[in-house]
RNA sequence: GCAGGUGUAGUUUAAUGGUAGAACUAUAGCCUUCCAAGCUAUUAACGUGGGUUCGAUUCCCAUCACCUGCUCCA
């Protein structure tokens, strides 16, 4: 079997209508991919298995829609505005790039360069001739900014007054509305606000088909506690990501957790959670202890107070948030490569077949009318009563060997033939994927039987 | 952003300084009682823009995109 690689799942993904690049027609545009017929009810099952793990079945989590374009100075209290720039510098010798700040803080970690202004910083490089951690020169640019942040202009007229950003985490949405959540659903602590939605960030580096992307989308979720509960509350997250990644299908083997030693601004303890994809481990979560920190900015910027009062002891503090986000697009692209099988057949040949736990199958079950001219009608009957409880594909096209195969392609986990017992006995034959057995069924227990399959837990 | 590689139907590919041939897929029909059968017909490609040339998919330049490796990464 051939190993599978990025190139291979693009292509495959482009085949089947999981993933075609972004404005194709008109070359791409770097970074962007459209998620198909396929790959948009797969995303969406994705989305649904989080809301299912992360907030129906949570006690005190509550789902947030919030927008994506916020006052800007939500980006100035997160810190966003400011320490959201790389400040990116060449080496002119060997032509690679690097962070100013961490080649400074390489070369003498006693010195914070985050606090540096540019001018000292190339200062610094000059004065004390840092090296180039490449070939060792020291003979660099200048240095630029790289905003993360991608701006747009609200108003018709473009003015400094009138730039707002899109966001490039979700996780302020749900910081902004903790009173409101907190007062809406009469919650004491700890409580959670979670949300599903897409973030931007203007990354210079290319990705890995969809693993790094200029627009994707998070699953987010943000755990307000007391201080002092944190890093149980921490753990807790780590290890409870972890169950909902094994909970899709994502064997043990192929996931471990990463401990970040180097943290970002607002942060105290970070850990991801990592996914072997073909071109090495990749991250698929992250589980961050947020301190007060987002919450006490917002009231330093915002003037409104942030204190939660215990109601017994009347002990009032700022709650700690515990964050754990997923990449809603690395998830699934890690699902893919995840179903991804190749079978060979008994004449040698190989066939693609996806294969996703029932719960996320683009398509739950299938429908072939054995003969079209026989038994599309009843076929069709079945499509219609069928479709009320769940996603169900109709193929009448072909001999039926192709349409089995088809189905497989697609990761159909049940594929139901409709023949003269369906038409005399009111029974189909129903192939589940997971045993490959095939079982007969009285057409009223089909929906008994799928149901029960493709609940998760 | 750097270095290398690659761009021909949806996919995999062939050939060529005189605008392209196939396989699989797809679509329509015939046939067909359970895992890519067969027959018929059909759709469909030289990434984009310049240049050289009588003529460019082919040569040159630029650009765009993807892949690999750096670099980076909440």
């Amino acid at each position: 079997m051939e190993e599978m690689t990025m190139e291979k799942m693009t292509n495959l993904c482009k085949q089947y209508g999981y993933i075609y690049q972004g404005s194709e027609i008109y070359g791409g545009l770097a970074n962007t991919w459209d998620y198909g017929p396929l790959g948009a009810k797969l995303k969406n099952n994705v989305k649904d298995s989080w809301r299912n793990f992360y907030i129906r079945r949570r006690m005190n989590a509550y789902e947030i829609d919030a927008d994506i374009l916020m006052n800007p100075k939500v980006w100035v209290a997160s810190g966003h505005v400011s320490s959201f720039n790389d400040p990116l510098i060449d080496c002119k010798s060997c032509k690679t790039r690097h962070r100013a700040d961490n080649l400074i803080e390489e070369f003498d970690s006693s010195v914070h360069a985050d606090s540096m202004s540019e001018d000292e910083m190339i200062a610094y490089i000059k004065e004390h001739n840092v090296p180039c951690p490449k070939c060792g020169k020291s003979d660099f640019t200048g240095i630029r900014e790289f905003n993360l942040m991608f701006e747009t202009n609200r108003g018709v007229i473009k003015d400094d007054k009138s730039v707002v950003y899109l966001r490039p985490e979700n996780a302020q949405g749900e910081y902004v509305n903790y009173l409101n959540v907190k007062r809406t659903t009469r919650s004491n602590l700890p409580f959670s606000i979670g949300q599903v939605g897409k973030a931007f960030r203007n990354e210079i580096t290319p990705g890995n088909f969809t693993f790094r992307t200029i627009e994707f989308e998070q699953m987010e979720y943000q755990t307000f506690c007391k201080p002092g509960t944190d890093e149980e509350i921490y753990d807790f997250y780590k290890e409870f990501a972890l169950r909902y990644f094994i909970s899709l299908g994502l064997p043990e083997v192929k996931l471990r957790y990463h401990d970040h030693e180097k943290l970002a601004h607002y942060a105290k303890m970070a850990s991801d959670i990592e996914y072997e994809f073909p071109f090495g481990w990749g991250e698929i979560n992250g589980t961050h202890n947020r301190t007060d920190f987002d919450l006490k900015q917002h009231e330093k910027y915002s003037g409104e107070k942030m204190v939660y009062t215990e109601p017994e002891t009347n002990e009032k503090y700022v709650p700690y948030i515990i964050e754990s986000t997923i990449g809603v697009d690395r998830l699934v692209l890690a699902l893919l490569f995840n179903a991804y099988h190749e079978e060979v057949l008994e004449n040698g040949e190989t066939r693609e077949v996806m294969e996703f736990i029932p719960a996320l199958a683009p398509y739950k079950v299938g429908i072939l009318p054995l003969i079209k001219k026989v038994h599309s009608e009843k076929a069709k009957e079945l499509y219609a009563e069928l479709t009320k409880y769940f996603d169900v594909c109709y193929d009448d096209g072909g001999s039926i060997g192709k349409r089995y195969r088809r189905c497989d392609v697609m990761g159909v986990p049940f594929v139901i033939t409709i023949d003269d017992d369906t038409l005399n006995n009111n029974t189909v034959t129903l192939r589940d994927r997971d045993t490959m057995e095939q079982i007969t069924l009285n057409v009223d227990e089909i929906v008994d039987y799928v149901q029960e399959k493709i609940r998760i837990y």
